[in-house]
DNA sequence: GCAAAAAAGGGTGTTTTTCCCTTATTAATT
DNA sequence: AATTAATAAGGGAAAAACACCCTTTTTTGC
């Protein structure tokens, strides 16, 4: 019987080696090649030899994360499973990849087996739900996390510099707009964001990674 | 010839499966046990059968992490070999490793050539010393890094209320001390950590993982 | 026990932040 | 053309945060 074949998408050479190592073992799979990123990996699709069946897909990698990665497979190769495999845990992350199109969702601290049974159910059945994906999604409908907030360029340049040192009069001096503004923007987001001061507004861009400190 | 023993100190399940998948293939190692933190390493060597002669050692872990615990395999066990194998690149942190008496440290974005040569050195020489230590000691010598700064417990604890959005006042009455103190605190922080505002200690904090977000 | 150092706190003034509420200017909608 | 909606800007004032200087209490090391 033919392998079915899998591709990773992992920044760190050694753990996508490990990872290789594992799934080259597993009777039904075999690994294709290595991507160190999604930029990588949309650069092998245009070879028509090079379409894997499954993605193994990281989610925090530089140049193409795994969200625009796995987004970019569900529009161009429909017939791609993407398997999320990632240490991020926080919900918001899991339900964009299941936006993006992801077909499962394993956490790093899984073990082997059951990475294999995840590999199995998609082959079979065209997704894998974990736990961790099923939790995510009840709480996404009963509405207990809180939807993605729309910000606009210039609320997002503001965050930036609103984690640093600066006091918002040499914010607004940097972004050339008036002390006045700045204030709006800054009392804006407070309410956008449901926090009660720039403490909170530093926190909120740091957990949304929008400031990488 | 007998293999070397390596045990690996990791708390991704699959990360520390591969990995071991990937050390066992090596000639002259093999993988003993896998611990999924400091404490289970700890409580593994009570028994002197299960004594290795190098530990990989990841960094961030519950409960144990790998500084306290190279720490404590070097006060313990002086034979025992502890080679970090990590995602963390922060300079202080590497200074921290080899203060704690790790033998080597390795990015887990290397292949996994330079993880059997880094193995072999250490069993041949005692360390294996990569480009990115000898950079971090360079600097420390060269006063490049500013030198760990030693916080009190009670500034520690500051720091994390600090990175909430409580007030000063408020902060003081988490603390059971009064504002004034509190003041102190912060302006002694200010020129000890050498930042400006409160903004400035919340970065401290979250840079130093001493609030996680 | 005594000196030194560290911790806690008091007073006061300045700057920054926060929170009201109002007004131009421009873009989008009907 | 008239009406909204969004964006930028501003006035004024109270609340925090910040800075500086100084005193008292508690710990700690001889």
């Amino acid at each position: 019987m033919k392998k079915h074949s899998v591709v990773l998408v992992e920044d760190h050479t050694l753990l996508s080696q490990a990872i290789a190592g594992i799934v080259d073992k597993f009777e039904s799979f075999e690994v294709s090649y290595l991507c160190k990123n999604g930029a990588e990996l949309v650069e092998k699709f245009k070879v028509k030899e090079n379409i894997p069946q499954i993605v193994l897909m990281d989610i925090n990698m530089p140049i193409m994360n795994g969200i625009e990665t796995t987004k970019w497979i569900t529009e161009n190769h429909r017939d791609v499973a993407v398997l999320a495999l990632t240490v991020e845990e926080d919900e918001n992350t899991i339900l964009k990849m299941i936006r993006a199109g992801a077909k499962g969702y394993l956490l790093k601290d899984v073990d082997k087996q059951t990475l294999e049974i995840a590999l199995l159910k998609i082959i079979e059945t065209g997704v894998y739900h974990s736990n961790i994906v099923t939790d995510a999604l009840m709480n996404s409908v009963t509405g207990k996390t809180q939807e993605e907030i729309a910000l606009k360029e210039n609320e997002i340049e503001f965050l930036k510099l609103i984690c640093t040192e600066l006091t918002y009069k040499e914010v607004a001096d940097k972004m050339c707009l008036s002390p006045k503004t700045i204030d709006g923007y800054r009392d804006n987001l407070f309410a956008k964001l449901n926090v009660k001061n720039r403490i909170g507004l530093v926190l909120y861009a740091i957990k949304n990674k929008i400031y990488v400190p």
